[in-house]
RNA sequence: ACAGUCGGACGGUCUGUCGCCGUUGCCUGUAAUAUUGGUAAAGGAGGAAAGUCCGGGCAGCACAGAGCAUUCCACUUCCUAACAGAAAGCUGUCAGCGAUGGCAGAGUAAUGCAGAAGAAAAUAACCGCCUCUUUGUGGGGUAAGGGUGAGAAGGUGGGGUAAGAGCCCACCAGACGUGCAGUGAUGUACGUGCUGUGUGUCUUGGAAGCUGCAAGUUCAUGUAAACCGGUGCUUGAGGGUUGCUCGCCCGAGCCGGAGGGUAGAACGCUUUAGCCGUAUAGUGAUAUGCGGAAUAGAUGAAUGACAGACACCCUAUAUGGGUACAGAACCCGGCUUAUAGACCGACUGCUUUU
RNA sequence: GGAGAGGUGGCAGAGUGGUCGAUUGCACCGGUCUUGAAAACCGACGUACUGAGAGGUACCGGGGGUUCGAAUCCCUCCCUCUCCG
């Protein structure tokens, strides 16, 4: 069963309140300008998720109009989507399930490349983060 | 031609790469039409999807009846499922040379109010004018003139008079009555001297049950039909009855405290008061008949990202720049607001041109 | 998505057709008291334009309308907040 490298499908969604609620109060957030990430790991190791569930957030304080909002999410999707195959991998490999937020922190669009960009380098950072921190626990 | 007014209709197209959403077919898989994964096909934002300002459909709850309140609408006729909307007209007023556009328009029988200013805000006498006279800081007449005000007893001119006044006359504005035209608002002719302004209460006619798809229905998960206090069980607790009252109805629980569980899924969810064409009726909104096409239904929320070409516009050329407003959330009918560019039809013309 | 509430000096908060550019409290400024400060008391106190000054005009989220007259009533646009299974 090969899994598609660059797709988005629904189940890679994050979508329970429950977890939405638990990953603003307890997770841990990294930034590298526009975005903004705030994840936590999973407790429950389940075979069947996906490695990492995204949810992609621009505030409506930022942006009046649904337009705008819906093009900067789309803009975020597509870097994410074509670049979170190394993400995946080191997550597989550490054998770790993550609930990621990523928020767009500016107030002017930004082009597809850049958000490309720091796509990478956020993913990165976070994955370095992770690393510490399991590092630093054991 | 140019400038403008009104109405209607449109608001980018194509190719490639990588994706998303539901539908259908096939394969996988299964006890199974469920579920999982793969693959193919044809689809996948708007004229305003927006604001949520009105009106419905739909859903749940409520609804014996009576009275009293409350809110909204208001020229006329007409359309509609309905409306505060549309159509065709009427009157007044403002803007424009004009085509045309904006705004206002139920009634006044009764009754209340009108700050400041002013003599007085409606049984009018401050100044003024005229007159009488017992010459007093007096009596009477007078709404032409002055000043105040949004508004001062319809307006202008003439006659008339002591001075004046619809007191009389002409013209003009309104009201009422009658005739004529019109379905009607109203217009028009004649007659009657009938004539202050604004705004409430009120009157007349019409409309309104409440809540909204987070409505509501079903399933799953999970426990606690437990504990403490108060009150009540036909001598009626508590509840419903639209805003209130009467009256009526339901009938064993109800209120407070401290706590426990779920924050998932499916239905509702898209085929209609809808759209297109055409014929007939109507000035028109629209109605009726016939024929035709139909594919967004997501839910932390899809309908895209990137690259290129074409098209259109701007600038003197282009190698340059630009292509609006804006994203469905149950569905329709309107209104309002935002909007680059560009098309069609009808009409208007002051200063313009032929 | 739907349903409501509100916007007034620097801040809070009254005013619901006429006396209102605006009452009250806090803050700010000046004075009294004090060696000094606080508290208390007294006074003054919005912004812009205009004017020598006295004063005048405009402003109650923005823009229209009704009215003789609007912070108040009506329409429209903008902003803020609350509620819902």
């Amino acid at each position: 069963m090969e899994k598609k490298t660059f797709g988005f499908p629904k189940a890679e969604h994050l979508k329970s309140k429950t977890i939405i609620d638990k990953l603003y109060s307890e997770g841990q957030s990294v930034a590298a300008f526009p975005l903004r990430a705030v994840f936590l790991p999973l407790e429950k190791y389940d075979e069947k998720q996906p490695h990492a569930t995204i949810l992609i957030n621009v505030a409506k304080k930022r942006f009046r109009h649904a337009v705008d909002r819906n093009l900067i999410k789309r803009r975020i999707r597509e870097a994410y989507r074509l670049n979170k195959q190394p993400f995946i991998n080191e997550l597989e490999r550490m054998k770790t399930k993550m609930a990621v937020a990523i928020l767009y922190i500016d107030n002017n669009h930004s082009s597809t490349a850049i958000l490309q960009k720091r796509m990478t380098k956020l993913l990165a950072s976070i994955l370095e983060k992770r690393q510490k921190q399991c590092n630093s626990s054991l």
